[in-house]
DNA sequence: TATGAATGAGGCTTCATTCAT
DNA sequence: AATGAATGAAGCCTCATTCAT
């Protein structure tokens, strides 16, 4: 693995956090080099030698998401251990969104939705993202199933798929109206139908 | 209301369809006047002839398509009459991802997760054309409490946007992973949901 | 002679105020024909209907100054009988500059500084109106000579391409500083120096 | 103050000599960037590196002008020490217009025609420009008065807004006559009028 | 006389990238 | 590691004109 000093390290970050800032809320395509280098107080010599192309950035902050998720840091992702923490899973998502006054949406569905067939990289980075997310989903679901309280027959992965799905609709929704009050009641719809499989 | 003639209506009408269907394929943001241009077969004067700014035809894309709505002229909109309407209703989304090989998302999620806080109109365009979708699925569960098919404690509403949330959020995914896996077990998922609120 | 129906008449002069005022407020190369059709409430054919080119439409524009001259209804443009006629023709620049708040200077002289090697018969245009001027201004000090007023010696030549300068001078100050005062004590100076060969 | 490297400084101020010389022969509305940019033989993209708009551009031209008078490295512009030097003021003036061959006014003149009331900051710039000219003219006259060769009554600032608003005036008609002699008997009767005021 | 559709060149600006220091 | 100069393609839009009705 590359060693990075921890000086170049900063900027790198620097650059990242900028970018990953404004591909939430504009979009990958709306998003030029020169806006991510101005976000982040760097120069252009500084960009193009940490990351060979706006391509490989996207990746960049793809895997520093990733990174993120491993680590911990990520407020999306967290070890589901009862139903209190699924519903706070879902919740997590809404207050997010509520912070940016839902004027944005998930981060990931907002690169995801500009991913083209040239996109490769970025639609397997982010296949990997949602994975992780749906195992984590998966592993609350393996353990409820185990100690009983999930119905023997629910189809697990189906049943995180869902949920996950149903997040990005419905923030995707609270985007576009620009209000909570879907994504909420879509939520709340969502919990109403995973709980049907608990006894 | 302004009348144009048959001759420039049809310019117009193939500058919008090239570039509803290069929305659809690869965003607003991604898609320059030039493309637009070349796919319509036009000339760049025509292309500002008819609208007014890039922004101007996304404008004029989105009336396009509820415009075909109210003629009854797109795929997923349809006057639901009964159970067998609404499992239809969930399958044409899916079956037009699917003629797309999976690489595209739903044209309006698509152009609304593009959307930022500069396309205020763009966004209230989208708004309506959700909320006419929502409504014909409001009138459809409607009938069936007046005729006693679905319970009358049933929040339609909820249950209207839900089913719209759900199947956005699928095709995003369905689109992301490139696969149909996820859209149709989401979309069973989420049928049956609603099913529970019918008798 | 083009004889022309009263109704074309009209259009075609709408599209030559129009344009007169645009070129008097940001000159002829940031005027556009569409400008001018939109401001004259025409359509692009009859601006090309009647104006071979906007080139075509410059000349006419000045054409028209000139009919207005020998028509009298130049505000610029009257028979200068006495001294106080002539501080009247200094003054009415003036005013005419007023009544913009001093934000446009002579419509002649603005015509006049675009004119490149290219614009040569525009140039031979204006060179007209202001030998149109300048005789109108000698033919008054021809009469003052003549009755022993204007002293033998005063090149009265020389005397009016002055005044005539000057006017110009003082007009494009004026709307540079956006401020008449240089306009005023300018006017002043020249009449005082027109006022040296009086007896 | 923003420090630039010699290489660097060099093309910008190959782009602000080309660009004040077309400015100065079409003037600024018939100017592109691109025929900037061909003129300095640069690429499109440093131009927008150095200027951050075509707006940005004319104020980097007048910038240097004023460069040029501060440095002494204007023609227009040295200390005026007896009245042969305020012949030579004048005569500078016609001089430069000749060698144009009558086809170019001044430079500042033609930049300040083409101001509309959006270019306010070219216009203060020109102001600027124009009130040093002013104090250049008005600190000779000073000097005159001081040691008892111009007239006490002798309204200073007027004189030296009368000789640059003629020569303004004269330079212009000289560019449409495209003839030198109107400029050549004005700036003479302006000569003679200032005289007056000297003993 | 009048309308507006059509055309293609060009105007102003940004993009994504590479290179030299 | 860092800066910013250089490049040329492309993006969005306007221009000036002609053509068809």
């Amino acid at each position: 693995m590359k060693v990075r000093s921890a000086k170049g390290e900063k900027t790198r970050l620097r650059i990242i956090y900028s970018a990953g800032d404004l591909f939430h809320s504009q979009g990958v395509a709306a998003t030029s080099p020169d806006q991510v280098i101005e976000a982040s107080g760097t120069g252009k010599g500084q960009f193009y030698h940490y990351f060979k192309s706006k391509e490989g950035l996207v990746h960049a902050v793809l895997q520093n998401y990733m990174d993120e998720i491993h680590s911990g840091n990520n407020p999306t992702y967290f070890e589901i251990k009862g139903w209190k923490d699924l519903e706070r899973w879902f919740l997590v998502h809404l207050e997010r969104q509520k912070s940016f006054n839902m004027t944005r949406g998930c981060p990931f569905g907002t690169i995801g939705n500009g991913v083209t067939e040239k996109d490769e990289l970025v639609r397997q980075d982010l296949n990997l993202i949602f994975e992780i997310m749906k195992n984590n989903l998966v592993a609350f679901f393996i353990r409820e199933k185990a100690i009983g309280r999930l119905s023997k027959k629910a189809d697990i992965d189906q049943l995180a798929a869902f949920c996950i799905a149903t997040v990005q609709g419905a923030m995707l929704m609270g985007k576009i109206k620009r209000s909570s009050q879907t994504v909420e009641t879509t939520i709340q719809a969502a919990l109403a139908h995973v709980k049907r499989h608990f006894v």
